[in-house]
DNA sequence: ATGCCTAGTGATACTAGA
């Protein structure tokens, strides 16, 4: 089974990319972020086309999550636990093939220091509570998204550019590291533990030409789950194509 | 240090992204 996740950037603007993506790849899972759509214009139909059902947590001009499936979603939760004001569309939950898969958009914190990145620092721990609960269960889960986190200088083109940035920050990395130390594994780095791989490329400065990326976008693994992993890749391609997101999809493939 | 690019909103220059 090939679960992906792709932060679309708009999901009407990429809809072509995303359903060619879809149509070639094939995925039996995804999970999708920044939406930038209100619930009702979610492009349910073209997705249905495509052979996917879908769930979709959407919200006017920014953020919104989706996970979408060849096989029956059944919806676990929508929205992050912990904060009744926190009204931002960021992570929806479902059972899907037998595992609980989570999709996730990790808020970005820039300027930080500020109350973005506290935003930012304070999604994080409700995240980690909530990561906690799940691996209680000891049941199969899949917590994949953008985290908008570079875990480690290998995963950053310049690390010495980002210190100060909300991505890279040293509060940021530990967060990312205390979520991870509950359990969790980074599949991307189990399989290519000393690649450069990058998920992300800035629109500036014809990043994607030069390389300049970011891996940000991750799939953390339970205990019951991570010895069915077989592969994992990013469809670095993707980036390159006509109106393009700045995301490039992530996918790992699980012997189920 | 800043803008570079791109999308959304809504009709203009903003905000937001990372």
């Amino acid at each position: 089974m090939k679960i992906a996740t792709y932060n679309v950037n708009g999901v009407n603007g990429r809809l072509p990319v995303l359903l060619r993506w879809l149509k070639e790849t094939n995925p039996d899972v995804v999970c999708l972020q920044e939406l930038k759509a209100p619930q009702e214009n979610f492009p349910e139909a073209a997705i249905k086309e495509a052979g996917y059902n879908a769930i979709w947590h959407g919200q006017k001009s920014w953020n919104g999550v989706a996970i979408l499936s060849k096989t029956e979603i059944q919806e676990l939760r929508r929205g992050l636990p912990g904060d009744p004001e926190d009204l931002h569309s960021r992570y929806i939950e479902a059972f899907v093939n037998g595992i609980v898969v989570a999709c996730l958009y990790l808020p970005n914190g820039n300027p930080a220091p500020g109350p973005k990145f506290d935003y930012k620092l304070g999604w994080f721990e409700r995240l980690t509570i909530h990561a906690a609960g799940l691996l209680s269960r000891n049941i199969p889960v899949v917590m994949t998204g953008d985290y908008n986190v570079m875990p480690t200088e290998l995963d950053v083109y310049k690390p010495e550019r980002w210190v100060d940035d909300a991505l890279f920050r040293p509060e940021t990395r530990a967060a990312f590291k205390k979520l991870v130390d509950q359990g969790w594994t980074d599949a991307i780095r189990k399989l290519y533990p000393d690649d450069t791989i990058y998920t992300f490329w800035d629109y500036f400065r014809n990043a994607y030409g030069r390389d300049a990326g970011l891996r940000i976008d991750h799939f953390l693994l339970s205990p019951q789950i991570e010895g069915q992993l077989k592969a994992a890749g990013v469809d670095k391609n993707v980036r390159g194509w006509e109106k393009t997101s700045d995301h490039a999809p992530v996918w790992i493939e699980l012997d189920v």
